[in-house]
DNA sequence: TGTACATCAGTGAACGCGCGTTCACTGATGTAC
DNA sequence: TGTACATCAGTGAACGCGCGTTCACTGATGTAC
């Protein structure tokens, strides 16, 4: 049986981290203060590090949340396609990244934030999300190139990511760019169906 | 005649902004430190404050000599090739601006970091560097497809150079994707390639 | 050339802020007998 | 069921750090006459 202390620390931890989520996806890693979130879960201030190692943990899980809702995100759009070829669905997954950055941009960020910055090693389940979220690409992709073999699939995969991340980094970047979102949308599709044409000619 | 408080002055903020060079090559942006970079100088700290209206000022001024170099680098890489198609200097743009990325990593993530940060506008001579590194993209872009209309190109070099970015962001960020720097320049001279052959049929 | 005064570069100690994290203490929950 | 003890969640004031920036003061340089 689980002790009701264990139950209790549980019901803390996911509070915290609902809250963390709600703080991230409004305003980024920034908003993530050990005395604001203890003051709205009606803990102190070091109750919090009775539940996590230190706040780069909790922000770790809220960012595997938000790998989760990118990801449903980008499953969903391509269901809404079911009759897409395989560049049109990579396509689809491009826009759905987009959508989804636009959507969210705050949470989006900080995918990227706590990378940058820390030097400890990333969670094992945080690389699986990751993978799970490239796996995405990689199906159509391989259905478009079936003689590829896998080790291209894995880099195409990553560069094609790449590639749109990039794209969308712009586009939110308004201050230099200056890209309208529809045209960022003809960009990205662009790409993609160019480089699914035939890529084995070259 | 400039006087002499006058040469002084501009001494100072020269000499401030060498070693704040340095430093920014070294380690990018979390180098730039008040204390240090006035005990270097042999000056006082507020002495910096004299010269300048912040540390943000004088990062920006590095980050100038940054896109200098950086637009220095990819003019030399293009000249060595004088007889390239339009396509090929395009990559081997792309190659350089990798290339660059590689050697010169604090200095290029500090570029970006700055932008990301302050909410201030960028100067005039900011964004004018910036197009002004564009710009070199445009120029074979335009031989490549004489008919495009202009506004097609601004949008497709900033798509451009916006890929090429997240190829080389990615291949900096070692924890995750793991792609060796060889492949990375494939995937570069891939998607330029495929995006030069005939955007016109999309 | 000399004197009086004004300006402003130069000084560095001190201010101020924003936080993450710790730590000695307390009190509720769980366990052993 | 009851009692004694142990554990560990929960507390929040205080520690510590790292900095950017300011500010009252001083002294060198420049200007006016």
């Amino acid at each position: 049986m689980v002790g009701k202390v264990q139950q209790k620390r549980e019901a803390l931890r996911r509070k915290l981290i609902d809250l963390g989520e709600v703080r991230i996806i409004a305003g980024g890693i920034d908003q993530i203060k050990a005395r604001e979130l203890a003051g709205e879960a009606g803990c102190a201030v070091g109750a919090i590090y009775n539940v996590f190692d230190d706040l780069n943990e909790l922000v770790m899980e809220v960012n595997g949340r938000t790998f989760k809702r990118l990801g449903k995100h980008v499953q969903e759009a391509v269901r809404a396609h079911p009759d897409a070829s395989p560049v049109d669905v990579m396509i689809v997954m491009g826009l759905a990244y987009l959508d989804f950055a636009q959507q969210n941009t705050p949470a989006w960020r900080t995918l990227f934030d706590l990378e940058m910055s820390t030097d400890q090693d990333v969670p094992e389940w945080y690389l699986a999300e990751m993978s799970q979220l490239l796996g995405l690409i990689a199906g159509p992709l391989k259905q478009n190139f079936p003689e590829m073999p896998d080790s291209d699939i894995h880099l195409m995969t990553r560069g094609l990511f790449s590639s749109i991340h990039g794209i969308v980094l712009l586009g939110l970047e308004k201050r230099i760019s200056a890209v309208p979102a529809a045209e960022l949308e003809r960009m990205i599709a662009l790409i993609l169906s160019r480089l699914g044409a035939s890529i084995d000619k070259i």
